[in-house]
DNA sequence: CGCCGGACGTGTTACGTATAACGTCGCGGG
DNA sequence: CCCGCGACGTTATACGTAACACGTCCGGCG
């Protein structure tokens, strides 16, 4: 390291750097730029490498937005950082964000009550565009006004206000999952579904009927939960004791409620999954974490954020490739199983 | 696809303001600025503040960021963001910026080999100041050579580098599940311990040592394991099928390792917590998620986030005052009981 | 030989804000 | 009466960068 002296490092700034070169301060924007290729010789521009490394010159970026009128900086919306979800989302995006040279910054819209905090002065950064969550309503009406381009993640395909739409084939998923247990031979399912309203669990909800629909002797109920682990267990409860035939199988939203619907299961002193079979969503770590394994969908969270991220890159290129869905994959662990009252016909447990 | 014609809303200026206003833009300046109370006449400040909520302004960060030399943004840099914990971490620290009108980027630390990304360059933001974990060693020195205010999460006392230091009080934490344990009646105890060299691990080391010290009969091994579920597993396998009596204690460094060994535990047969007790750390969501719940420690993760932000805050102000440690609380739960051998003298399981 | 045009550099400007420096005005004390 | 001072406003400037608009030099073509 050479900045030895210079107690208050005193940032070099461009001019510096072309002192040091012996050019002028247009020639190192030039040079650094990395645009306008030819212009300036290779001699000189070497020279100004070479002067920008000795200096450990980093361009002030606050001078660089009040120029161009561009950040480098997009707002990252989800609805609460702290599930694991979102937190890969946001990994991913950061990823090809860091790529381009761009940064992401969260909004984290408030899931309490209260008066959505303005998106704009919390994020105190200026912004070139937005990545939202269909689920972090609260934030959407103020951004949408904002006129900023906007990428949503996982919306209903007829919301016109976005510049671009990122989702994942979670009807898709929804589907394989139905196939697996009904295929071992489960017909009375209660869908423990999110009372989030938002377009990725109205979908979840239509794509299981769909699936349902055509078969013999399905009945599907449908009981709603917040996403969490009591609420989950709660939600459980709930349906396991209600009135009529038990189900043989609970499908839930998420892993965490899964995961507290195996609680209750275990509470009631059912077995899983010889009595009851379990199911969950997006694939977190709990859901290894939990006896037995979870069944459940794997969402490609990180690639999520990254689809995302290039999407709202394109639309800032002026190149908005609509991409297609992303594939959601199950993954069958300990938690699924024929229901008791299934004959034998099929052994494929597991 | 929307904005095509770019009509652009030409976002309005201090200038523009000063215009509707009727006075100079400096006096826009005094006025919304804040400071310098008496400096404009209260009927001209109101004309002012009504010109710029009429007009909608918004005061070009960028180039107040370039006059002031002060971005109001903050770095935060921890280990991996996929972890619950620290994602609260940054929803605490986020929460206290938002009052002071500050912004929180993140730098998530690559965890695997490779050489770290530039942190500044990743970050695409100019940074007022650096929160960061000491558990992020990769990036540390980086950010030293900067020069910025840097406030330490959870590190050695004896780094001087820092500007300030928040720690938890971990120590006190490992005191208090010792005791729960030997109070209990364990005596052969294996710390399932995070490879990973950073001071809070350390930390608990010497705690857990320091407190089985006096204790007659105490044995305490050691057994190094990965932050997952899957090294969890492995680790407490290695520990409890090793040569010599068995252990009939499991403390673990992290909730998600404690999960792991739950899960070797009943692989090898054996019932928690008759037979073998689990202890976590953290109470991340996934605590109470397996069966039987995890005795854990519960660590104010969003606080701890709150008071790094809040100790950066007074290093800029020029008020830096050491706060306390953070208190933690152990969290009994359905994880830990008295060991087979034990007599019923202490009847106090749960 | 004169002129044109490409290659290579440089001077200059503007981005929007905060604030130092500089008036101006009216009033009260000497 | 005049000076000075406090209250109120304004003018001017600088922050560091990107890029437009000009040169200047030189080789080649008519």
């Amino acid at each position: 390291m050479t900045s030895h002296e210079a107690p208050p490092p005193a940032r070099a700034t461009s001019r510096d750097v072309a002192r040091a070169a012996g050019v002028s301060q247009a020639a190192v924007s030039l040079v650094l730029g990395g645009k306008w290729p030819g212009r300036v010789s290779a001699a000189k521009a070497e020279a100004v490498r070479a002067a920008a490394r000795e200096l450990g010159y980093r361009p002030n970026l606050a001078a660089r937005s009040l120029r161009t009128g561009r950040t480098r900086t997009a707002l990252l919306v989800v609805p609460a950082l702290t599930t694991e979800f979102f937190a890969r989302v946001y990994t991913g995006a950061a990823r090809i964000a860091a790529d381009h040279d761009f940064g992401v910054v969260l909004y984290p819209s408030p899931e309490g009550t209260g008066p959505a905090r303005d998106p704009f002065a919390s994020a105190s950064a200026a912004l070139d565009g937005v990545i939202a969550s269909s689920m972090a309503a609260g934030a959407l009406t103020a951004l949408r006004a904002a006129g900023l381009p906007l990428v949503m993640l996982d919306s209903d395909p007829g919301d016109t206000a976005a510049s671009a739409a990122v989702n994942l084939d979670i009807a898709d998923g929804v589907r394989q999952l139905a196939a697996h247990l009904t295929g071992l031979g489960h017909r009375r399912i209660t869908h423990l579904a999110a009372d989030v309203d938002s377009w990725t669990f109205a979908v979840r909800a239509r794509a299981l009927r769909a699936a349902l629909a055509g078969l013999p002797g399905a009945v599907l109920h449908r009981q709603p939960t917040a996403l969490s682990v009591e609420a989950g267990l709660r939600a459980a409860h709930t349906a396991l004791t209600g009135p009529g035939p038990r189900p043989t199988a609970l499908l839930c939203d998420d892993d965490v409620v899964a995961a507290g619907a195996c609680k209750a299961v275990r509470r009631l002193g059912l077995r899983i999954p010889e009595d009851i079979s379990v199911t969950g969503f997006d694939d977190l770590a709990l859901a290894v974490a939990v006896e037995p394994e979870l069944t459940t969908v794997r969402l490609p969270a990180e690639e999520f954020g990254a689809a995302g991220m290039r999407a709202l890159l394109a639309v800032l290129d002026g190149t908005p490739a609509e991409p297609p869905a992303l594939p959601v994959t199950l993954v069958p662990r300990g938690s699924t199983a024929p229901p008791p009252a299934a004959n034998a016909t099929r052994p494929g447990g597991r």
